[in-house]
DNA sequence: TATTTTTATTTGATATATCAAATAAATTAC
DNA sequence: GTAATTTATTTGATATATCAAATAAAAATA
């Protein structure tokens, strides 16, 4: 029997269980680089994957807001893992490269990215995670309009 | 079966949730009240039901770093939702007193607050939410060193 | 008691989040 | 083809996140 505070809730315990993961996250990928962060990992990553994506495509799958997408990225090309030119096709949009830094950094950061995901699901059965999708497919697909 | 792309892992999920939920909250919240957000609402709730705490307590339940829970009170005190004192038996601490425009507007938000939370859990199942507890507290204790 | 160590909060610097507005290129409507 | 509209990115302003360092009071130790 649940009392109804705020501190008991269900959406409590994904911030909770997100904040320590991204903390576990961090402070592991910056043990290896310095001067890198989970988000920016993550965006090289998709970068890397996926050739010629939008800065918008990118917000989108990373949940951002894209002026926070334009910040990021400068810094990351600032600090040389990627690169921003012009798309010649359509002159408002971008053309993000991951430079060879970039996949050199990533190749660097794989086991730790890895690890950081076994970490968090240590004990977690298949069975559970597809619980945790479902529910959170839920919770996602109830608070958008 | 999954592959293990970075967007279809659990973690992503939970960030992808959290999100959503955030978003509808504020979304929701600042049609009511303009100038306050979900985090200090939050503390407003656990202001009126704890009395003093100090913020390094506010911080740990609110997973927020101290620093940012200065910056965030004393937003707050500037508009009138809180005052903070100096606690004369330890002067380091500071004292958090909820003010009636604070507990006024708390009254005022409560039908939203509990609207956010009824709408992003719409339709899950008792079973379900317990077994969402019982799986983000497995992976808040996994990262938690 | 004087000194050292610990604790609670603050401040500074930098990155990110968010919203609104600006810019500039592409598309649509006329 | 020109004007109006839409789209992609950027910029500004303000709030928050994070880390390190500063401050000041309390507690522990000599």
């Amino acid at each position: 029997m649940k009392t109804n505070t705020p501190t008991t809730t269900a959406l409590y315990s994904i911030e909770q269980a997100i904040k320590a993961y991204r903390k576990l996250c961090n402070k592991n990928i910056s043990k290896i680089i310095e001067d890198i962060t989970v988000d920016q990992a993550l965006i090289l990553i998709i970068l890397n994957d996926n050739s010629s994506l939008t800065q918008m495509q990118i917000g989108d799958l990373v949940f951002k807001d894209y002026a926070s997408i334009t910040r990021i990225l400068n810094l990351m090309e600032k600090k040389g893992y990627i690169k921003k030119g012009i798309n010649n096709k359509d002159k408002r949009r971008s053309l993000l490269e991951i430079t060879t830094k970039g996949k050199e950094t990533l190749t660097i950061l794989s086991p730790t990215i890895q690890l950081n995901r076994n970490t968090a699901l240590k004990n977690i059965t298949e069975d559970e995670l597809n619980q945790l999708y479902t529910i959170l497919n839920k919770i996602t697909n109830n608070c958008n309009p």
